[in-house]
DNA sequence: TGATACATGTAAGGGGTTACATGATTTC
DNA sequence: GAAATCATGTAACCCCTTACATGTATCA
């Protein structure tokens, strides 16, 4: 999956590893996220099977730049992807859900401090996805005008974020009474 | 993770590998699942460790069951687990907002496509939670009493689960406008 | 007759994380 | 003086998936 993300990413401009991963934890960060260990060798990998390609730009004080390109390979390869739909439901894994469902003789105190913590993290998520994340979108859209159809996208991308964040904080919230009452 | 699903089943009553992928695909299929060959290989692990023990169960016609039991050791291990509150928030990965993300080039008609075909999988998922999974949940309140505790805490599952699916059923709507008319 | 349920496992490989290793520059 | 940023990578490991392998009983 991390391929599809490096050459979707490169498809708009060449950049290093180090670039893509800033640019992951600016855009798709709230669906999709890496370290760059992976990142590297998985470019590295890419770049095996020829779908991008690497020049090295030497610099004088910091370690030298690796600019990786999208080759046609790669932009082909990028496009059958996207084009090819997929019948799977996506099957989601959430380790808090696990632990919750198994808690029963866990002691409420210990469960709540649980439930308020990552009650508070998805808050913050959702501010970030209504603040930052939107602003930088709608920057794109006034910079960029080519760029219209990839904002719409970004934008959706940004409201999927939106609407299950507020969802799971409407869960919590019912969720942190349940337990305050009936544990 | 999945250490942790077998330890918690197993602390209900001993179970095989069978019948544990079965438990798995009846109650925490929403938001934890695996496949037979991975439950097969980490009970064998689970019990290099000591959390878990197996007795070989003979039978005539069939394959030999080789019923699972969790320890004292494995008890106290998800003991802990379940007590350890964790402060990362869950990040999570969806491929098809991936896609999404750098469909730009892609016809209207594809990503239409996808769209109203990942809807329909939701809609199910969705109909499912709120039909067998919660009966499910609700007759066990009916036959064992003393898992009351326990089922609250299934319901919040469900619960969650149910929310989730809404709020991306809303957002299919929202975002297969949207292409309509815009893209 | 063919599919599904029962029942167990192994082997190879893919994807991802953690830890290690290096080192200058800029900012607080 | 310490921390963060820039910039690259390797090695070991863990978790999970896919494919392979076997064989009976039951149901449609």
């Amino acid at each position: 999956m991390l391929k599809y993300v490096l050459l979707g990413s490169l498809n708009y401009l060449p950049m290093t590893g180090y670039e893509l991963k800033q640019f992951m934890d600016r855009s798709t960060a709230n669906f999709w996220h890496a370290k760059l260990s992976q990142i590297y060798t998985t470019l590295k990998s890419l770049e095996g099977e020829g779908l991008v390609a690497s020049t090295t730009v030497y610099q004088e004080t910091r370690p030298d730049r690796r600019v990786y390109a999208i080759t046609d390979a790669g932009r082909s390869d990028l496009d059958a992807w996207l084009k090819d739909v997929n019948m799977e439901p996506g099957q989601s894994k959430e380790p808090l859900l696990v632990k919750l469902f198994f808690s029963a003789r866990v002691d409420k105190a210990t469960l709540l401090a649980e439930l308020r913590l990552q009650r508070e993290l998805h808050e913050k998520a959702l501010e970030n996805l209504r603040g930052e994340t939107r602003e930088g979108i709608a920057q794109t859209v006034v910079r960029a005008p080519h760029l219209r159809k990839d904002a719409l996208l970004w934008e959706a991308t940004r409201r999927s974020g939106e609407l299950l964040e507020a969802a799971a904080l409407q869960w919590f919230d019912e969720t942190i009474a349940m337990v305050e009452k009936e544990f």
